[in-house]
This record gives structure tokens, C-alpha cells and sequence, in this order.
DNA sequence: CAATATTCTAGAATTGTATTCTAGTCATGA
DNA sequence: TCATGACTAGAATACAATTCTAGAATATTG
């Protein structure tokens, strides 16, 4: 049996996703998770701590995924695919971390742990394109927009899938969202 | 003084957005609308009810102002720059409700009013662009990603500029998210 | 206009649950 | 073996959502 700890993130997990913060208990999830009161306190602190637990363990698990895919090198658009193709796997293989990380609030978004992540994020990005936007082989933009604008379309229909709105999952459509990243980040012609 | 439901909703939007809706109190909302607890309890049924009916307005007040928008007609080229324009001026004239909608979890998204209005949401883009695609405007694609191609891009990045966490309003950038939009949509040359 | 029903307001009482608290148990190292 | 810190336990507390009963305002009907 895993440790306290990690039976709580599951056990949470499951329990957020399927009632929603507000309404899982804490009572339930140290049920599920055969762990007592104080011990699940002891770990998190309160339930908002145990939130951004599960929510920093999640973004971390997407994030070691992402820098394996783009480990490979490639060309400015093999790169730009493989952000695509990284992301739409990813939740697909993890459909309830997805859910649970699109549904959080700002609260958590604000925690440590999450900024450290974003950081290690912001910063993997800075190395795979940045030589290559200096190298002109991405078109020239603010960079505040590279990421909205190749994984925007992306995690706007996930959201819609995982919310049940529309059946394909993004997968099939993985050659649209690809081309349509490429066009919107490659040089001008 | 607008009547107490209307009071209540306003209260509430502000107090949800400043402290969360878990954390934020019925009592303190009720206080501040100058409204009983009883009162609230019969215009929304519960904590949810309230969440859900907040939603729904901000959801409509965006549909009403896109429709409006749309109602010139145009080329296909004009409108789906229409569309992210409305969407990005909405959220600048309306950031409040902006952050608090897309920070609402799905609970609130299944509630009846929203699915109502996003009803009437797939009803309009039906309407505007069915026939353009129909006369070859438009690029012949999967309809349930034509939204997210071409608002995909701005949501993510508003989603991030409400968090704080990028310094420019969408405005600042609403050629590149028009360009990329088109590019996205156009039909292939 | 009176009578009556309906909608709305009030706030105290209840209930449920997050959090705190005190008292342990277990593992580790000197 | 003892000491220390990490961890577990669950009862007690505190706080907030919800319910409940009663009454005021407003609309409806004969």
C-alpha cells in the first residue's frame, strides 16, 4: 500500500473530480483513503493545501511529460508539433488530472508549488524556442502570445471534451490543431 | 435600489471573485446586498443555485454583446474577426464576470440556464457562418473545432491575463489574435 | 373592495463539516 | 535504551450552509 500521502492525493483526486471541491468531504476522502483526520491535516495543512497538492502534482506530471517529448530536438516546426502532440496525449492519458487541473480556481493557481512549476515551464520554453525564434525560424511576436496562440485552440476543446460538450477526443483531431499551431507561429512567407 | 435578487447577484459576483466562492460566506453576500438569508434562500435555492445564476447572467450579457456584433454581416474574413474582437472587448468592459466564468467548475456548467445559453450561443455561430462555409468562405473543418481555433488563442491568453499573470490586456494584441484567426479558418489557397 | 393566495422577507434553530487540539505511536539515530 | 521528530488518531470546537416557521408585501379573484 502507498504511503498516506499518496493515498490522499489519489483519494482526493477522485473525490474532487467527482463531486467538486466544495461538496467532497474531507471526512470521505481520509475514508477512502484509510488515513485519518489529523494525519491528512498533518500532511496539508487544511483542504485548500491538499488542492494545490493535488493540482502542483498534476502540473508536474505534465510538465516531466513535455520535456521528454521535446527532448528529441527537430526543427522549429517538428518542435511546435511535438507541444501539441505532448499536451493532447497527455490528457488523454490523464483525463482526470486534465479535468481537475482546467477546473481549479485562482486560489490555487496561486500557490507555491504552482509558480515553481510555471517557472520550470516558462523556462523549458525559453530553451527549446527561443534560439530558434532568434534564429528567424518562428515568426516574430510578443512573447506572451507563442503559448496561447499554439496551445490555445488545444486546451480550449480539451476543456470542452473533458466536459463532456463534444465526443472526439482531441486525438482525433491531432493533425488539425498541429497544422493550425504551425501556421500561426511559422515566418511570414 | 435595484430589487434584492438583482442585488444578490451583484454582491455575490464580487465576493466570489475576491475570495473564491468556497470561501466567501452567504452571510457576508446577504450583508452586503442588504438582503436576509431567508431571501436569498428563496430567489436562488442554495449556494449553488446562486454560483449558477451569476454564471448564466455573465454568460448572457456575453452572447447579447456578440450578437449584437454579428449583426452587421460582412465576409467571412470580417465576421470571424468580429467574433474575436466582441469576445476580447467583453472581457476588457467586463472583467469580473470575465474571471469568475472561467474560473467556474463544471458543476456550474451543467446547470440548465447556462446550457440554455449555450444553446443559443451554437445557434448564432450556426446561423453566421453555416452558409459561408456552405459557399466555400471558410476552411472545411470538424464543427466543434471551428470555436476553438478561432477563440481558443484569446481565451487562453485572457485566462492568464485575469490571473495576473500577463501584464497586457488582450486588446494590446487583437491584431495577432484576428491574423491568427483567419489563418486558422481561411480556406486553403 | 374584501378576501385570499402567492410571492417575498426575516432571522433563529439546526445540521454538517472544516479545522484544531491533545494524546498518543512509530521510525531513526546517538 | 533513550530521545527526537515524523506521523497517526479521533474527539472537541467553531464556523457556515441550509432549513424552518412566521410574518409582510403584493397580486388575484369573487
Amino acid at each position: 500500500m502507498p504511503a498516506a500521502r499518496d493515498r490522499l492525493l489519489t483519494a482526493a483526486l477522485e473525490a474532487f473530480n467527482a463531486q467538486g471541491v466544495a461538496k467532497a468531504s474531507i471526512h470521505a476522502i481520509c475514508a477512502r483513503a484509510q488515513v485519518s483526520i489529523g494525519s491528512a491535516y498533518h500532511h496539508f495543512g487544511n483542504k485548500q493545501g491538499l488542492a494545490d497538492a493535488v493540482f502542483a502534482a498534476g502540473l508536474q506530471a505534465n510538465l516531466d511529460a513535455l520535456q521528454q517529448r521535446l527532448a528529441g530536438g527537430g526543427s522549429a516546426k517538428q518542435r511546435v508539433k511535438a507541444l501539441v502532440a505532448s499536451l493532447i496525449d497527455w490528457i488523454e492519458a490523464n483525463p482526470d488530472w486534465a479535468r481537475y487541473i482546467y477546473r481549479a480556481d485562482d486560489n490555487v493557481a496561486a500557490a507555491d508549488a504552482v509558480t515553481a512549476v510555471n517557472a520550470q515551464y516558462a523556462a523549458l520554453l525559453q530553451d527549446h524556442f527561443g534560439p530558434l525564434l532568434h534564429a528567424g525560424e518562428l515568426r516574430q511576436l510578443p512573447d506572451a502570445l507563442y503559448a496561447s496562440l499554439v496551445l490555445g485552440p488545444v486546451h480550449d476543446y480539451a476543456r470542452r471534451w473533458l466536459a463532456g460538450q463534444v465526443a472526439e477526443p482531441p486525438s482525433t483531431h491531432v493533425k488539425v490543431f498541429k497544422a493550425a499551431a504551425w501556421r500561426a507561429v511559422r515566418p511570414p512567407q
